[in-house]
DNA sequence: GATGAATGAGCCTTCATTCAT
DNA sequence: AATGAATGAAGGCTCATTCAT
């Protein structure tokens, strides 16, 4: 419970801003490519101070990591301990809630994955991995009769993976060729509807949530 | 095989080879995270012969992106000038077929995108926006009959980039987290497949290729 | 006495020492012709250290012009504030005064005017032409009676220029050639007792100081 | 006689370019601030070639000294073979004669007095010290009657030196803040009067040329 | 706890020099 | 004789890291 808390001393408030200050930078720059300067200037402190709470860059780099696949790893485990019924579409809109407040998360991940980085495998270990199969259970079992071949399902759930986390990692790229802003909350309200019709249509005997699905589309 | 034909002077040759390593590097380090001195010895050089063929280590960037783009766009342009019918598919096909050979393709553009490096726009302009259109018209036009709201059409593309590009960009990621090589002939074979079912789910009248959809699903 | 009075903080401190360092070098080399890493070494730091107090080795170099030009600009100012009169005697005094404190700015001024670097505009405007312009003003000037024509003034004010500064720029050579050094102090004044006399023949009704002409020669 | 006869062999004139094109970088750049790819850029031909007619850029430096300097010593030699009197004037013009059609000697003489480089010694065996000592000889013997203590007859040729050379050697500087060029003919001709003058009143004694003296003062 | 000063290793780039053609 | 290609050794400059204050 360390976000419920109040700031509980000046240090860890610096604590916090160095790693919101990094997760920033490493997201868009790579561990190789992002500057100590930088990001202890972004965080208002000197280069001097930042080792004064990280031994070096790279630990900083493995702590940003952390801190912000720890979440993922929650959401994926409240999951599941539910009714296995129309899940789905709860872990997504979930994770994008997630991903809406912490919109470098995405990006930083692409990032290591592409890197091919010393932390591969640890990022596969604990959020690819298990992504994967919670999403294979929520897509094979909970009595779903959905017609997918079994040995399309890694792929199909690699694809959700894709989407997902795609729209954020790809969000500047997306800025600058359509004009409008992923991130803002109108686009990500968009993007959530879009999803749950995406779904939908992948998965027809898939009802995620009878309001949601009666807001936008009445055929089927 | 265009590689095979010319086989020029000595030092075109030099020059592609420096053009593959770069781009290998550049796909996973990022334009700041490579080192020239990388680049060169990787293509069995010295780093001040790699000056001899560009100017510096960005001009190199830039050539290494125009050299793995400019086929994209020629992919882009072949389709679309014969029948309206099936050609989502076709065009697919023929991206998936070239992101194969050029593996790194897919990783060097996300990098560039999620860097948010200074070719971002010029990204946008001559390979993600060409490619949204292309597929909005395809999908939009040929007389489909798929049921999809207009506004989300967009996302639709957006998201089919996000499939076909994500397979190879995050390559590294799915080899560690599903234990086998994403880029083996093996698996792009499966993938291609799991594609062509993927859309004719998504555009339930669009029947790219007859045998494709008996191959594996008797629905419909 | 200006060094003696201040020391501020050691950085300021650090900051002079590269200052003189690198007039030293500069004035010897040239600017293309100077490493960066030699100034660093004669300045007792490390070559990264000189960046933290100059951002290019250029703007180190115009940062030792600047500093060495300053002195001989109010030099210039200072003289012709008080009677015409034996001005030039003066004049010639304090600038040899300044040069023999500083015997590297001649040689520093003489290398950036052959080099014809890219301060070659700056130097002509803050020192050459003042320094043409107000010797032209004592000379032409002041009640004198010497019977230049018009027309050769400014060669004759150019040939002073070279003859007061070459001795110094010039010192490497003189002291190879004659077996002495041009920058002790008796040489020094030996030749500031030659400039008056040198003066006195080009100037025959200019009696700079009674006690000067006295003093050395009583023929005529 | 090596400039008397045609050029002999294409590879003699070659040469004769990349030593014309080396006295004018070198007497700009000095021998460490100049480039061996300039030098050959300058002289048509390629780098590689540039070492089939010199074993190294210092080579070169020393072949373009010696050519630019042998002249001078053969017009210091000629002078002294005739009568003794009036032969201070007819050396100067000799001087400013050679140095006019060679005005990159004096920069090139000054850059490497300056440089302190590895051939002061060999400059002041070759140039300064026979120019002193002839102009001694000139000034000391001849049966003149002017009224120099010996004393400072070395600081008296020295700055005759300065003045001759240092026209040459300052033009950039000269042209920029006089606005005219130094070596234009029009104002070597002038100079050459200036310079004649000059030594009648430095020397009121000695009459160089009868027309010369009429010119412009009849005092004494 | 915080930092400004300092540094050595390393980065991008250039350069004098060599050599096969 | 001439050169284009190549390179190893710097050269200018940056950066992660340390430490006295």
């Amino acid at each position: 419970m360390p976000e419920a808390a109040v700031a509980t001393s000046p240090s860890e408030a610096t604590e916090q801003r160095i790693l919101d200050s990094a997760e920033l930078l490493f997201a868009r720059r790579g561990l190789r490519g992002t500057r100590v300067r930088e990001i202890a200037l972004a965080a208002g402190v000197s280069a001097g101070t930042l080792y004064i709470y990280f031994p070096s860059k790279t630990a900083l780099y493995q702590a940003v990591l952390d801190r912000g696949l720890r979440p993922v790893a929650e959401i994926l485990d409240e999951i599941g301990c539910g009714r296995p019924t129309a899940e789905l579409g709860t872990l997504i809109e979930g994770l994008l809630r997630h991903l809406a407040a912490h919109p470098w998360l995405s990006r930083l991940i692409y990032m290591e994955a592409i890197s091919e980085g010393p932390f591969l495998a640890h990022l596969a270990r604990i959020w690819f991995r298990p992504l994967l199969e919670r999403m294979g259970q929520l897509v094979k079992g909970g009595g779903r009769r959905h017609n997918w071949p079994d040995d399309e399902l890694p792929m199909l759930t690699a694809s959700i993976v894709q989407v997902v986390f795609g729209h954020f990692a790809l969000a500047p790229l997306l800025r600058e060729a359509q004009g409008r802003d992923p991130l803002s909350p109108e686009v990500l309200r968009e993007q959530t509807r879009f999803l749950i019709d995406y779904f939908d249509r992948l998965f027809p005997d898939h009802h995620p949530r009878q309001d949601a699905k009666e807001k936008d589309h009445e055929r089927t």
